[in-house]
DNA sequence: CACATAAATGCATACTGTGCAATATTTGCT
DNA sequence: AGCAAATATTGCACAGTATGCATTTATGTG
């Protein structure tokens, strides 16, 4: 069987993330050395690249997965379209759970580096590429931009209401969603604020 | 005075740009070199790295600013919060009008190049920030997540309306500003589907 | 013109990332 | 257990990226 070996391959990944933050943590993601991170991990500096492609990547680990195949059904339902995205997220955090001590690092890394913060937010693409073609099979081709929008604003709000559960203990993934929510829905009271309807120019 | 220097200064900046562009879409991003630029761009290597921190930052060259001390009047204006981002958004884009010929060899760049999105997508962030900074003075500190939401939600809305913009010569900019609206609007229309209100459970 | 300032350059150097080949380890199979 | 195939690890060489520092060159000013 490969599982074996694979859950090794993913234990090193591991490892190496966890090498690699405690370094960063240290002496400051500048002057954290892929050498350094591979001695901490008790690897050789070559091995390290066959892990992660660089430094950074070792920083973020793999983050969750947004599996586009279980999202069938959200193509074709026809419930409300936030209500949808929530169950999407929680699906997709019920699959691949977070690790609260992992993210609270990767929090602090972030924190005390801040040209890393543009990264931290692109390891939320894929998910949110996942969560576009989604979002553009439901909605049509004519909506190609709306689902990328949207996708966009979903994942940053998970992201938001993430930050709040590392720093909060007590907080479950239910309060996770519950924020996400929040968010969404005051975005949509703010856009349609005042708005009549649009009447398109051009293009 | 400065000036004659400045514009000396960023002129260069600008050939090395256009040297740089020139140079990824004839060998590609990956083998063209800095060194490569810099000869294309008939300054030394060491120049180069005077002008652009790396390579990446020569291709985007400096990304339009939005003026933060300009938008004093979007924090206290009671009219529809769209229209005014589409002032502030029309304001920026008058300042410092974008380069349809640049624009459009980013855009081959980075279609050729897809590990490049993110990048580009990360220029957008200091845009996004300044955007983000004038709607939490309006909305209030409490609101400091929508604030950041409906900032990111805008500059990917203003991208996108770019990308059209690069395709069709006839496009004004007005065009853009409202494809911009169309589509906040229409984001706006899809996330209150169906809402009745918002219960928070927790947090 | 001569001086002060800023820009451009050359050189040395540390670090990143990749390809390749050699070695070691694990796995499946008998 | 023992063998062969697959896979992982490692060392080495090398191209490229980026920075610091000292030096030279160009430019604007009086």
């Amino acid at each position: 069987m490969n599982n074996l070996r694979d859950r090794r391959r993913r234990q090193t990944a591991r490892d190496i993330q966890q090498a690699a933050l405690r370094v960063v943590l240290r002496i400051g993601y500048g002057a954290a050395t892929t050498d350094a991170i591979a001695a901490e991990a008790q690897i050789s500096p070559r091995t390290f690249f066959n892990y992660y492609p660089n430094k950074q990547a070792a920083i973020l680990g793999q983050p969750p997965k947004l599996d586009r195949d279980a999202g069938q059904w959200f193509e074709t339902s026809d419930q409300p379209l936030v209500g949808d995205i929530l169950r999407l997220l929680a699906q997709m955090l019920g699959d691949d759970p977070l690790d609260r001590t992992i993210m609270s690092m990767i929090k602090q890394v972030v924190d005390r580096t801040p040209e890393l913060l543009p990264l931290f937010r692109m390891s939320l693409d894929e998910m949110t590429q996942a969560l576009s073609d989604l979002l553009l099979a439901r909605l049509g081709p004519d909506r190609t931009w709306e689902a990328m929008l949207i996708a966009e604003l979903s994942t940053h709000a998970l992201s938001n209401a993430v930050h709040s559960w590392v720093a909060d203990d007590r907080m479950t993934v239910d309060c996770v969603l519950g924020l996400v929510r929040q968010q969404l829905d005051r975005i949509g009271a703010l856009l349609v604020a005042g708005v009549k309807s649009t009447e398109r120019s051009c293009g």
